[in-house]
DNA sequence: TATATATTTCGCCAATATTCGAAATACATA
DNA sequence: TATGTATTTCGAATATTGGCGAAATATATA
């Protein structure tokens, strides 16, 4: 019954044992460079299309993906009319890698 | 056919990636608390059967276990008598810190 | 309302991971 | 050699993850 509001360090290395979740995080760094045919405005993040058309995969094995990612806590997604934006969540990534880190 | 002589980023990652496995890493981070019970030398690094009693599973299950962390490259092996001691690999641990927090 | 676009959710199957008990291997010692 | 201790490997059951296409949801616009 217990949800998970807060993601913890077990759901963040999970979302990272795949590497295409952290390939596409990787993608996520440079949007500019990544995704040059984008054409919305990069402030908004990622357009969820522009990942799908980059990745080799169906659109609802990389919707999933996204939703481990988001789950984790490592994207953030922004709902503009119809297109969904997903960006990196640095500040949660920072923590992470003080985390284990120190912790490891 | 191809074996994997060099654990990647990958397999490091994916063997993080269960909580147990990172608590016996941190057992190993400090044996002498972790394992007051031993009638080794801690210099040969911790005694599987300690390991065994101390996680709360099946023999089997952490002999696995132990063998997913060893084929990362976290911990390292050491055959001595009838015994395996492990130990941390702290130069791969710490290389693979310093390679997610730059590739992350 | 109807249609088109964007994205997720659902149902299903294949592949991988986790766990166990039993059997096998390795070593020490009587 | 026989026996006991330490540890791994094997085979099977179950759980989780990864993938797909089809259906569902949400929004925009005609």
């Amino acid at each position: 019954m217990a949800k998970k509001p807060v993601p913890d360090i077990d759901d963040i290395i999970k979302a990272l044992a795949h590497p295409l979740r952290r390939e596409m995080l990787g993608w996520l760094k440079d949007p500019k460079k990544s995704f040059p045919g984008q054409a919305h405005p990069f402030e908004l993040g990622v357009c969820a299309g522009q990942i799908f058309e980059k990745a080799n995969l169906s659109q609802s094995t990389i919707s999933a993906h996204l939703a481990t990612l988001q789950r984790a806590g490592l994207i953030t997604p922004r709902k503009v009319g119809q297109w969904i934006f997903y960006s990196r969540n640095e500040p949660l990534i920072a923590r992470f890698l003080e985390q284990i880190k120190n912790g490891l």
